[in-house]
DNA sequence: CGCTGACCCTGACGGC
DNA sequence: TGCCGTCAGGGTCAGC
């Protein structure tokens, strides 16, 4: 469900509601997400001070004193802004109980996500061998060209390895790739520096267009106050498999690539170095 | 070390 | 109406 610009509306959507607040409760209803919820959750954060949320890759990070709530949502997660007053439904797992008699609810069919209490960030494993933000200029075509060199591994796969780049998931590797004319299958050693340069603006481009829509919400997801996201209405390739091309008219095409389905035009995105 | 595929789980959808 | 196969925005891990 969320790649960086969904998390990003949530993280941005929950700030001036959760910031400041005191943690009241934990509720948790079916602990077996990902990695077991902490039965001693309640203990660890009861009474303490949500100090600063922010993102990091696609995890949500709730700084508290000594540590911090780390959250993912996997693929079918939400997490929204509730009061005493809504029902519990299917699949709410967990709730946060602050102050104010705010609850932040999370809801998961799939249960792909985590939630994890996390002392120190820097060292943890899950986040210790991240790569860098795709919105920061570490993210550039130097950076890019040196990790690629003498690799064969496939250019949608690359991108969408978070110790490469994180935050880019199938959707916006999917698009990032139209936008810069690049076959999906491209090896990485075959890219040139000038490719480096239009792929990496149009991953940023992607993501940044993503995040002022909202988000993009193919079926369910939902942002804090669980309202939609309205990217989806831009989409030029992904879920649009045996449809014209915008640019040329031709069917788009659609692969497997490491399990995960992949559309592109074939008569846009070429496979030599030219441009 | 790097890459591939299995796997975690529920739900929606299409074909029969 | 139901059963079955397939697919879905994520990521880890074993095995080669």
């Amino acid at each position: 469900m969320p790649e960086l610009p969904e998390v990003e509306t949530i993280v941005n959507g929950l700030k001036p509601h959760v910031t400041g607040k005191r943690i009241e409760d934990i509720i948790i209803r079916n602990s077996s997400l990902r990695w077991p919820v902490a039965h001693n959750l309640h203990e660890i954060l009861y009474k303490k001070n949500i100090e600063q949320v922010y993102r990091r890759a696609k995890y949500l990070i709730f700084k508290v004193k000594n540590g911090n709530l780390l959250m993912h949502l996997g693929m079918s997660g939400q997490l929204c802004l509730k009061t005493p007053q809504d029902l519990v439904k299917k699949h709410d797992h967990l709730d946060i109980v602050l102050s104010d008699n705010v609850i932040l609810r999370y809801n998961d069919a799939r249960r792909f996500g985590s939630c994890l209490w996390v002392e120190d960030i820097a060292s943890h494993f899950l986040l210790k061998n991240l790569g860098p933000e795709p919105l920061s200029d570490e993210f550039n075509p130097e950076y890019m060209v040196k990790l690629a060199i003498n690799k064969k591994t496939v250019i949608k796969q690359f991108i969408m390895n978070s110790k490469v780049v994180v935050g880019v998931g199938n959707i916006y590797a999917t698009e990032a790739l139209f936008a810069a004319g690049l076959h999906p299958l491209k090896p990485v050693n075959t890219i040139t520096v000038a490719q480096w340069k239009l792929l990496i603006s149009a991953i940023k481009d992607v993501l940044v267009k993503a995040i002022e829509k909202g988000g993009t919400t193919l079926k369910d997801f939902v942002n804090s106050t669980g309202k939609p996201g309205y990217f989806s209405q831009a989409l030029k390739v992904y879920q649009r498999a045996g449809l014209d091309c915008f640019n040329c008219g031709n069917t788009l095409k659609l692969l497997r690539i490491g399990q995960r389905s992949s559309v592109f035009c074939d008569n846009c995105q070429n496979m030599s170095a030219d441009l």
